[in-house]
Parts: C-alpha cells; sequence; structure tokens
RNA sequence: GGGCCUGUAGCUCAGCUGGUUAGAGCAUGCGCUUGAUAAGCGCAGGGUCAAAGGUUCAAAUCCUUUCAGGCCCA
C-alpha cells in the first residue's frame, strides 16, 4: 500500500547549521583571517586598482568602545568594504588621539605633585593601554584595517609632523601671540581646565556702583549704575554692557536724603530698590532701548579713565541692573566682547592672585585681590560711586587641588589667526560633497562664527608649543628653529622638551645662550587636525586631499573644522572631498544615551557583542538612517535577530537547495528556454536588488541594502520563489530540465546574495560562502555581482505582478474555505479562478498550478477576478503530496501521480 | 537664548520636484503545515503622517507657530 517515498525525493541538505552561534563562530573566523592575512591579501588584490581614502578620525584613547565609537567604525568599514567590492583599492589605516586633557586629568588625579614628564610618561602608558583595548574591541566587530601599524598622534614621527605643520603656519604669518583670560588657580599658580573647575558656595559683597555719564546723551545728567560681586576686577573695567533690545530707565531715585539719577534696566529698577533701599521718585525721565546708550562714555569710578558703553546678547535681565561691568582681562564674555570691539586686555594681577603695578593705585599693589575686594569698595564709598552694597552668596568656582577660589586671569596665549584663514576656507567647503547636504550649512556658519583660534595650553600632555623666550623675554618663532626642533623630536621624541634643561636645548638646537623654554603645549585639536599633513600625505597607502572622513555630527565644529583649516592654512583647499557625518545614539524614547552619565543601561559595544555577535551589531548599523539620531534599544535588537535568521535561513535553504550541483565559477547559467515564468522573474528581480544594492553602496545608504535585501529574502525568495519551486526540486527527477534551471538561478542568487551581504554581516557571508567556494576564498575578496542584462525581464515581471494579484484572491477564497473546515491545507482546494483571459491562454495551467501551488486549478476568463474553493475529488499522490486526476490511473503504482510514477520508475 | 537638524503604524524604514482609499519588512492575532521544523506558508487587525493655523481645486509633501528630541554654541 501507501509506501514511504520520502527517501526518493531530493531534499535540500546542508551543513550550514541553522543556529549561528556568532559568539563562538565569530572569533574563530577571526582568527583565521588573521592567520591569512586577509586585509593583506585584499589590498595586494586591488593593488593596480582605483584608491579610494576613507581617512580615519582618530578617536580619543580612553575608554572603552560604545555604541557610538561602534556605530561610527562599522560604518567606515561598510564604506570600506563596500568600495573594495566594488573595484577599489580602499585601504583602511586607523588612527588615535592621544594627548588631552581627559588622560593627564585622570593621571594627575591618581597620583598627585607628579613632575611634568612622569604625567607624560603615565599619560603615555594610559593611552597606550585603551589604544590595545580598543584596538581589540574594534577588530572584534569585524572591521578590517591596517591595525598593526595605526597611526598614534604621540608617536614621535606624527608629533614631528605637528611641529613641521606649525613651521608652515608661522612662515604664513597665521600665529600670534596676546592675552586672554584662563581659569587660574592662585593657589597653584597653574592655569585649569573646565574639568578641574569644582564650584563652592561662598559668600562675596555685592556692589552697585556708579559711572557717571560724561560723554553723549545723559552727558553729566546721570550715571549708569552696575552691579558686581567681584569689586577687584574694577581696577580693569574697561567698558559697560547692556541689551540692545530691552528697555532701560533714566530716573531719579532717593534713599536716606540722597537724591541719584541712574540708568538701569527697567525689569531691574524693583530689585534694584528692594536691595539698596533706593526709591524712585516720580516717573522715570525717559526710557529707551538699550542700544541708546550704545557709544556713551562713562567715568570710571576711581581711575581716571572712561568706560565705553557697548550693546551685547548676553546681558540677561535675572540679577544686577541690566548694565554690566566689562573687565576684557578678566571674563570670558567681558573677553570676546572687548576683542570686537578692540579693547585692550588689561589683567593686573600675577601668578599669585595679587595686584601689579599697573592696578593704578599704589595703595592696593601686592595686595590679595580677594583681601582686595573689601578696600575697592571702601575706597569707591570714599568717593561717592557707591550706590549700594549687600553680602551676596553664590556658587563660585574653585581650584579641585589647592581648594582655593580661581579667578579669570588673562595670561599670554598664542592663536591662529582665523581672518586670513575664513574667507578660502569658506571657498574650501563649497568644493566638498556634503552628506548629508545640510553639513554644508552647519560647518560654514561655524566658520563664519569662530573666533581666533587658541592654540597654547598650560598642560603637560602635549606636543611642546615650539616657542622660546630671547633672554630679555622676548618670544622667538622661528619656522627654521622649529623644524630643527621637529627632527629632534622625531628622532628622541617630545619628552626631549621636558628632560633637557634651556641651556642644553639650546645647545641642541644652536640657539643663542640663554634662551629659554617653557612647557606650553599645543591644542591637541592641532594635533588631530593635521593628520592630512602627517598620515594621509605620508602613508604610503595613502593620499592627500582623502576622498571621504566620516564622523558624528559634532565633528562640524571639532576634526572637520580643524582638518579643513590646518588644510587651509596648508594648501588652501579642504583635506576631504566627501564628508559623512552621522547622528548620536539615542534612546527609544529619543534621548540621548552616548554621553549621559546617568544611563544606567549597558552601552558598551562589548556587551552586545558577547551576547548576539558582532554580525548582529553590524546589522543594526546598516539598519538604520545614520544620518539622523540613531535609536537603539533591546527590542530593536530582538527583531534584528529575527531579520537575521531569516536572511541566514534563506541563504542555508538554498544551499541545502545547492547540494547535488557544482558551485559554478563565473556563474554561468542554464539557457533561458529551461526557465519557466517563476525563474525568469525571480532572476528579473535579483538584477533589480542587485543594482538597487549596487546604487544604495554608492550613496552610503546602507539601510537601503538593508531593506532590500530584507525584503528579498524574506518575500521575493521565502515566501514566493522557494516555497513555489519546492515541487520541482524536492519531487522531480534530479536532473530535470526545470529543477536544473531552478538550481542555476539558486546558485547565482545565493552567490550575488553573499556578496552584497559581506560588507554588513562580515561574519556569516563569509560563513554561507564558504559551505559552497571552499573555505580557501573568501568573499571578502570578491566583487559586487554587476547586473546581468541578458536577464532583464520586464515581461516576466509584469505577468508575475498580475499573477500574484491573482494569487491574493485565490488566497482569500482559500483562507475563507478553510475557516468553514471545508479544506485545512490548500492542496486539498480545487480552484475555479476567473480571470483575465491571457492567463488562461499564455501560461500552461500546469505552471499556474505551480506559481499558485495548488493541486487542482481551473481557469475561466471573466472581467473580474474572482476564485471559488471546493473540495478537490483527486487522490492525494502519497509522494509529492498534491491531489491529481492521474492518482490511481497508474497501475504499478495506484498511489502515485504520473510524474511521481515516472521519477521512481527512472530510478529503478 | 542662538545656529543646524529631526519627528510617518509597537519597531526599523519607503513615500521623488504637492495629485487616486499613506506603503514594505519585522512584531501582534487567528489559521495551515510538520519533506527549510528551536523552521516554513496563508489571512487579518493596526496610522486624524507630533500639534495648531495658513497657501492651494488638491498637502505627509510648501509656509508660520507650538510641542518634543539631538548636536554645536552662549
Amino acid at each position: 500500500m501507501s509506501q514511504n517515498y520520502k527517501e526518493t525525493l531530493n531534499l535540500p541538505h546542508t551543513d550550514f547549521p541553522m543556529k549561528a552561534g556568532l559568539t563562538n563562530r565569530e572569533p574563530e573566523m577571526l582568527a583565521k583571517w588573521e592567520a591569512s592575512d586577509l586585509y593583506g591579501r585584499i589590498q595586494a588584490a586591488r593593488s593596480e586598482s582605483e584608491l579610494f581614502v576613507l581617512h580615519d578620525g582618530p578617536p580619543f584613547a580612553n575608554g572603552d568602545v560604545h555604541m557610538g565609537t561602534a556605530l561610527n567604525k562599522i560604518l567606515k568599514d561598510l564604506v570600506v568594504k563596500s568600495k573594495t567590492m566594488a573595484g577599489f583599492r580602499a585601504p583602511f589605516v586607523p588612527g588615535w588621539d592621544c594627548h588631552g586633557l581627559p588622560i593627564e586629568y585622570k593621571v594627575v588625579k591618581e597620583s598627585r605633585d607628579l613632575s611634568p614628564l612622569e604625567v607624560r610618561e603615565r599619560s603615555a602608558a594610559f593611552a597606550r593601554k585603551f589604544i590595545d583595548i580598543q584596538r581589540e574591541q574594534f577588530k572584534r566587530l569585524g572591521v578590517f584595517g591596517d591595525w598593526d601599524h595605526p597611526y598614534l598622534t604621540m608617536n614621535p614621527g606624527y608629533e614631528a609632523e605637528i611641529l613641521r605643520a606649525f613651521a608652515i603656519f608661522v612662515e604664513h604669518g597665521l600665529v600670534y601671540k596676546s592675552l586672554k583670560p584662563v581659569f587660574w588657580s592662585t593657589g597653584a599658580q597653574t592655569a585649569l581646565a573646565e574639568a578641574e573647575v569644582e564650584y563652592q558656595d561662598r559668600t562675596d559683597a555685592a556692589a552697585w556702583v556708579k559711572f557717571p555719564i560724561v560723554t553723549g546723551a545723559f552727558k553729566d545728567k546721570a550715571s549708569i549704575v552696575i552691579w558686581t560681586t567681584t569689586p577687584w576686577t574694577l581696577p580693569a573695567n574697561l567698558a559697560i554692557a547692556v541689551h540692545p533690545k530691552e528697555l532701560y530707565v533714566l530716573q531719579e531715585f532717593r534713599h536716606q536724603g540722597r537724591s541719584e539719577m541712574l540708568v538701569l534696566a527697567d525689569k531691574l529698577v524693583a530689585s534694584f530698590c528692594q536691595a539698596s533701599g533706593f526709591e524712585p521718585a516720580g516717573e522715570p525721565v525717559e526710557s529707551f532701548p538699550g542700544v541708546k546708550l550704545e557709544g556713551i562714555g562713562a567715568q570710571h569710578p576711581f581711575l581716571p579713565r572712561t568706560a565705553i558703553v557697548l550693546t551685547a546678547d548676553f546681558v540677561t535681565m535675572d540679577t544686577g541692573t541690566g548694565a554690566v561691568h566689562i573687565a576684557p582681562g578678566h571674563g570670558e564674555d567681558d573677553y570676546s566682547l572687548g576683542k570686537t570691539n578692540s579693547l585692550p586686555i588689561l589683567s593686573p594681577v600675577d601668578d599669585h592672585g595679587r595686584y601689579t603695578a599697573e592696578v593704578g593705585l599704589p595703595e592696593l599693589v601686592g595686595h590679595y585681590v580677594f583681601d582686595a575686594n573689601p578696600e575697592i569698595v571702601r575706597l569707591l564709598r570714599d568717593r561717592g560711586m557707591l550706590v549700594a552694597e549687600q553680602p551676596y552668596q553664590h556658587s563660585y568656582p574653585y581650584c579641585w587641588r589647592s581648594k582655593t577660589p580661581i579667578i579669570f586671569r588673562a595670561v599670554e596665549q598664542f592663536f591662529i589667526r582665523i581672518d586670513q584663514l575664513r574667507q578660502p576656507a569658506l571657498q574650501a567647503i563649497t568644493e566638498v560633497n556634503w552628506i548629508p547636504a545640510w553639513g554644508e550649512n552647519r560647518i560654514a556658519g561655524t566658520v563664519e562664527a569662530r573666533p581666533d583660534w587658541v592654540i597654547s595650553r598650560q598642560r603637560s600632555w602635549g606636543v611642546p608649543l615650539p616657542v622660546f623666550y630671547s633672554p630679555n623675554n622676548e618670544a622667538i618663532l622661528d619656522p627654521a628653529v622649529i623644524r630643527r626642533l621637529a627632527d629632534l623630536v622625531a628622532e628622541r621624541g617630545s619628552n626631549i622638551w621636558f628632560e633637557l634643561d634651556d641651556a642644553a636645548l639650546a645647545r641642541a638646537l644652536a640657539l643663542p645662550e640663554g634662551t629659554r623654554h617653557r612647557n606650553d603645549t599645543i591644542d591637541v585639536w592641532i594635533d588631530s587636525g593635521v593628520s592630512h599633513f602627517a598620515v594621509c600625505a605620508r602613508h604610503p597607502a595613502l593620499r592627500d586631499p582623502a576622498d571621504m572622513y566620516l564622523e558624528a555630527t559634532d565633528q562640524h565644529r571639532g576634526w572637520f573644522q580643524s582638518s579643513l583649516m590646518t588644510s587651509v592654512a596648508l594648501h588652501n583647499r579642504a583635506p576631504y572631498k566627501t564628508c559623512v557625518t552621522h547622528g548620536f545614539v539615542v534612546d527609544l524614547d529619543g534621548k540621548k544615551i552616548s554621553k549621559s552619565g546617568t544611563y544606567s543601561k549597558p552601552m558598551d559595544a562589548g556587551h552586545f557583542v558577547n551576547r548576539h555577535g558582532a554580525d548582529l551589531v553590524r546589522l543594526w548599523v546598516s539598519s538604520i538612517n545614520y544620518t539622523d539620531d540613531v535609536p537603539f534599544s533591546e527590542e530593536m535588537f530582538t527583531r534584528l535577530g529575527d531579520t537575521y535568521r531569516r536572511i541566514r535561513n534563506t541563504l542555508r535553504i538554498l544551499l541545502g537547495n545547492l547540494c547535488d550541483v557544482a558551485f559554478p565559477e563565473g556563474s554561468t547559467s542554464a539557457p533561458p528556454s529551461e526557465f519557466t515564468i517563476v525563474d525568469r522573474w525571480i532572476l528579473e528581480r535579483l538584477q533589480q536588488v542587485i543594482d538597487d544594492c549596487r546604487a544604495a553602496y554608492a550613496a552610503y545608504e546602507f539601510h537601503k541594502v538593508y531593506q532590500a535585501l530584507n525584503q528579498f529574502c524574506a518575500v521575493d525568495l521565502s515566501s514566493l520563489y522557494i516555497d513555489i519551486t519546492k515541487d520541482r526540486l524536492y519531487c522531480d527527477a534530479p536532473d530535470s530540465p526545470r529543477r536544473r534551471g531552478t538550481q542555476a538561478a539558486m546558485s547565482q542568487i545565493f552567490e550575488a546574495l553573499c556578496k552584497l551581504l559581506a560588507p554588513i554581516l562580515v561574519f556569516t557571508a563569509e560563513e554561507a560562502w564558504g559551505h559552497r567556494a571552499g573555505n580557501d576564498r573568501s568573499v571578502h575578496l570578491q566583487l559586487f555581482p554587476e547586473p546581468n542584462e541578458s536577464q532583464r525581464d520586464p515581461l516576466a515581471r509584469e505577468m508575475v505582478d498580475e499573477l500574484l494579484k491573482l494569487r491574493a484572491v485565490i488566497g482569500q477564497a482559500i483562507e475563507k474555505a478553510r475557516q468553514e473546515k471545508l479544506i485545512g491545507n490548500a492542496l486539498e482546494a480545487a480552484v475555479v479562478l476567473e480571470c483575465d483571459e491571457r492567463f488562461v491562454t499564455s501560461i500552461p495551467r500546469e505552471e499556474l498550478e505551480e506559481f499558485f501551488i495548488l493541486s487542482d486549478l481551473t481557469l475561466r476568463a471573466a472581467a473580474e477576478a474572482r476564485a471559488t474553493i471546493t473540495r478537490t475529488p483527486n487522490k492525494k499522490c502519497a509522494r509529492c503530496w498534491r491531489h491529481r486526476p492521474s492518482v490511481g490511473a497508474i497501475a504499478a503504482h495506484p498511489d502515485l501521480c504520473d510524474r511521481c510514477a515516472a521519477v521512481i520508475e527512472a530510478r529503478a
């Protein structure tokens, strides 16, 4: 009777496992790649190809690789790998940014009282440790590159190039010296960075001080009243700032028989009266916007000097009088306002916070400024310039180390003149391809607005600022000397600057006796900002300008800009042709997580790599539109796991169905005559997918690759092509032409799929590829498939589109029949399909039955498509399970259909 | 506060220069299958396109404002 025919079928077979086991398999594959120098072999294979340089922006060498860093590096890798497979030679030389405050700060915090040299040695060790950690993490993500020879900004060779670039800046007259206020610790006699400042509550004298108007409107009729909590800065006052749009009043105030005609902001009259005891006498004489005060001169309260009234947007209406005392040497806003109005930078205070002779009041010279506060108040009162005084509690910056209150103090700094670079930089910006396009606006905005570049730092962990001082304390900026220093640094490292004393260094550089040097260093943004000069232009595999820089959107102001400025200074052009930016990683609710200290969920890339595998992390990167904020959540990883499994299973069933055919080198295929409509259609779809993916890779729109391949695997292949061709693959004779035709199509599809997936699923694509091609050939050495014009088949596409509409009609009818318990399996149905006549005539009924996966189809021409279901009277074939009229008609095989009977006969 | 940008189903994305009932995959629900089986197939539900105004014969698509979010400044 009914025998078991299972072993007579051509069932799929493959060793490619359904379960990925990525966390175990990936490290094995990495080891194999490393042992066979896959990166080197790829480069060698492309040695004659057109060059494409993606220049790596160096991450800072501290901390673990978190999802934001992983996103960046994987995006770069997607570019490099897709360019490689598009036929380019795309080397990747990774780099690290090593110098800078965050490392120095950590080192200094761990152990105090280190010499600069000790700080530098420990900082270098710290950087090396994290370079090694990050390098392993990047490699683990499947990122290919020259990991054994990265560029480090602390390598002596790199440091020397920084100095050589600096020499050119000096030659071009871009570097100048000027005073600029910085956070200054009077206790430690050193400049501080913002991170080194801690805030404490403290009570100071708040003083309302009048500045009698001596020129312009209201001359000799009134005084402008300012409010300050740092009376000690008054000797450095040079101006008064008012808000241009806010309303100010001229009004008489009275208190204890005293009368004052004052100008102050309308909104702050009430708080002024409350704090000072003064009361308004009648209505304001006049009220006007602050801009009307611009240019007025006001007498300094105790020095023979006039303060000019300026307008500034930073003036607020929440405290004070709306008239802000400006001392350009003692405040950030004060400084920039003074700078734009060409005021001098006055800062009559020494390293210990004591007044210098410049203060203009002999009795105060040598006094510590915080002790001087009451003295200044007394002076104001004596001169009748004090309108009111009140103790004021506020949060004030303190030095984290010496615990002394911090002052803003102007010290000598070096600058790069941006005005000289601004126009050429803006021009260079227009010549760059910005992705997304709005990046151009953004960087142009920052370039237009940025002030001169402060390039000196009073820090130890950096490249020494190559400035020398003559015996009479004049700064020496000499390109030739800087180049000699660069040679010395290239040979012996930049520690030489800190190891040698003045005399030894002067001797080494052939400088006159008595020449001294200081311990200032160069801003680290110069370090990374000259990488095009130090790396791209020097590295034998690279080129300057690079084809692409790719970083997060904060780098419009950071590395993109610093690199642009230095490149314009050196070559008068941008260092990149294309600039790609990506957003930041944000949580499901759109909140940032990369940098938040309060975020408690794991953000280390390692966490997800160990849990899901690097290919899943890469699939995540490929799935999102990186030009926006990048969403990230556990749920997304669950979904991605489903997508991954779908892709993997598709590869697996293709492999299984190809188990009895050889891998065709160069993908030949059976002649079109062997193809049925569905074969022709899937090959047409494949050409489209190849087109779409190639275009999406070329435009760096990786999420479109993801969508296209996902759709292709899930819909076109899994639920259509593979499902439809199952019958012929399993039940036909192994070498039946239509079976072989389908295998030829599947082989081509498999090959193309592996290649198109390879940049994203680096491990899985390689694993699948190895099951077909043999393990000695890497998919990463292949080129992307080219669309095969001979397989374009718009007609097949059109036909199948129509057939799919009919399929939906049938599907709905069958679903209904199922619910009515008329049938279970769709193969039990007898379907009468009414449809357009051309389907009745142009495609064989058998082929339509196969396409719709039915046993029993009757076609009738009709205007509107309609399907009617009954239970088929045909018996079920014991082998192929279809209910066919021929079952029972063949004497030798009463339980088989004609097709299956013929196959069995042929086997015997 | 300023500059640049974003906001379409539970999730990720389409939707070109405004033009038929806003699409896809995944997820969800209900079935089928047990010869891709810790798989596969079918059907179904789900969106006032952040909100409010405006331009237009017509807006997710253009303009304004608001709200929410991001980066960079202040």
